[in-house]
DNA sequence: AAAACGGGGAT
DNA sequence: ATCCCAGTTTT
C-alpha cells in the first residue's frame, strides 16, 4: 500500500462523524471550508447548520442582504471571509447559473477561494486531483520529511505543496485530503502528538530523529499593541439602547457595537466624538484580537450619538439586541454593565428581518 | 515579504 | 501569558 492508501484506510477506520462529512455536496462543503479558515471545528459546529438552513443555496446567499449575512455568522471572526462568501455566491449566480464550478480554474476564480479553499472544495466535492496545505497538513508534512526551517518560506513551502500534491493523486483525493487534516488535528497534534496511533509512524522522517515536538519550527509573532477604546451606553426615552454600526472596511467591519472611538486615553470627554456626554467611573473590559488588544472603557452616557465614526446608530430593546450582528467587545461591555444577553455566540439568533 | 483580519481552547 | 487553528487578501 502506498502512503496515500494507509492514510484513507486510517480515515476510513477513524474519522469523525462531522455534519460536513455526512453531506458531501459542494455548496455544504464550501461552506464549511471557509467557516473552518483558522478556526477550530468545535468553534464552527453550531454555526454550519444554522448557516445552510438559512443560506440553503448559494442563490439564496446570493439574494441576502449583508447585514443578514453578517448577522449569521456573527462571533465566528474573520468577517471578511462572510463577505466574500456572499460576494462568491453572487458571483456564482452570475457565471455560473447558480451551480458550485466543477472546474478549479473557474472556483478559484471566485472571492474568499484560495489555493487551500479551491483544492479542498474541488477533491472533496468533485474528486479533482489537488492538495490541500493547512495547519494541520503543514505540522504533518513537516514531521513525515523533517522539515526543519520556517515552514512559512517561500521554498519550504514549496516543498510541502508538492508533498501534498504527490498524496493526493490518488484514486480518492478527497479522503487523502481529509486523512492529514484529521490526522493532524487528533494524532499528530502541536503537543505531545500520539505517534504510537499514527498511521504514517513507520516513514515518519522527524519521528525517528526524535525531533517531532520539536517541529514546525515557526517564528515567534511581535507583541500586540493596547489601544484604550471609549465608549458609551446611552439609552433613548424607550429605554432602548444605543447602538452603531462600524464602516464597512477594516476590523469587525459592518459589525455593531455600543458608539465609541479610539482614544490616547481614558476619560468621558473622547464620548463628544460620537455626540454623547457621559459620567461618573467607566467599565473596563479588554478584549484581544490577533494583532492588538483593545481596552474599552465603557462609560454611561446621555444623548444621541451621531455617525461621525460609524455608518448608522439605532435605538434597540435589549431583547432584539441578539438579532443584530454584535462584536465581542460589545457583547462582554454589555453585559459588564448589567444588560442581560445570551451567553456566547448566540445559539437562537434570529435573522434581522 | 509583511500586515491585517476574530475568537476560543489548550498548555 | 503564549500558541495555535480546515487561510486569503491587501499593501
Amino acid at each position: 500500500m502506498s502512503r496515500a492508501d494507509e492514510l484513507v484506510a486510517w480515515y476510513r477506520a477513524h474519522r469523525r462523524d462531522l455534519p460536513w462529512r455526512r453531506d458531501p455536496r459542494p455548496w455544504p462543503v464550501w461552506v464549511s471550508e471557509i467557516m473552518l479558515q483558522q478556526t477550530r471545528v468545535e468553534s464552527v459546529l453550531p454555526y454550519f447548520a444554522r448557516f445552510l438552513e438559512r443560506f440553503p443555496t448559494p442563490a439564496a446567499l446570493a439574494a441576502a442582504p449583508i447585514d443578514d449575512v453578517l448577522a449569521a455568522w456573527a462571533g465566528l471572526g474573520y468577517y471578511r471571509r462572510a463577505r466574500h462568501l456572499h460576494q462568491a455566491a453572487q458571483q456564482v449566480v452570475e457565471r455560473h447559473g447558480g451551480e458550485v464550478p466543477d472546474d478549479p480554474a473557474a472556483f478559484a476564480a471566485l472571492a474568499g477561494v484560495g489555493r487551500y479553499t479551491c483544492g479542498a472544495v474541488q477533491s472533496i466535492a468533485f474528486g479533482h486531483r489537488l492538495p490541500v496545505l493547512d495547519g494541520n497538513v503543514e505540522r504533518v508534512l513537516c514531521r513525515l520529511h523533517r522539515v526543519e526551517e520556517d515552514p512559512r518560506a517561500p521554498a519550504p513551502r514549496r516543498r510541502l505543496w508538492d508533498a501534498a500534491s504527490a498524496l493526493a493523486d490518488h484514486a480518492h483525493p478527497g479522503e487523502v485530503n481529509q486523512a492529514l487534516m484529521e490526522l493532524g488535528a487528533t494524532v499528530c497534534t502541536p503537543r505531545s502528538p500520539r505517534c504510537l496511533l499514527c498511521p504514517l509512524q513507520a516513514g515518519c522522517a522527524a519521528r525517528a530523529a526524535g525531533v517531532a515536538e520539536a517541529l514546525p519550527r515557526k517564528a515567534k509573532r511581535k507583541a500586540r499593541p493596547t489601544i484604550t477604546v471609549v465608549a458609551g451606553l446611552a439609552r433613548d426615552a424607550d429605554d432602548a439602547i444605543w447602538v452603531a454600526r462600524r464602516p464597512d472596511d477594516g476590523l469587525l467591519a459592518g459589525l455593531w457595537e455600543l458608539p465609541g472611538v479610539e482614544a490616547p486615553d481614558a476619560g468621558v470627554r473622547h464620548l463628544a466624538a460620537v455626540g454623547l456626554v457621559g459620567g461618573g467611573d467607566a467599565t473596563l473590559v479588554e478584549h484581544g484580537f490577533t494583532h492588538r488588544i483593545w481596552a474599552v472603557h465603557v462609560y454611561r452616557a446621555r444623548g444621541t450619538p451621531t455617525t461621525a465614526h460609524h455608518t448608522a446608530v439605532r435605538a434597540v430593546p435589549e431583547h432584539a439586541l441578539p438579532t443584530l450582528a454584535l462584536t465581542g467587545p460589545a457583547l462582554k461591555a454589555l453585559r459588564a454593565c448589567g444588560v442581560a444577553l445570551p451567553h456566547r455566540r448566540g445559539a437562537g439568533r434570529k435573522p434581522l428581518s
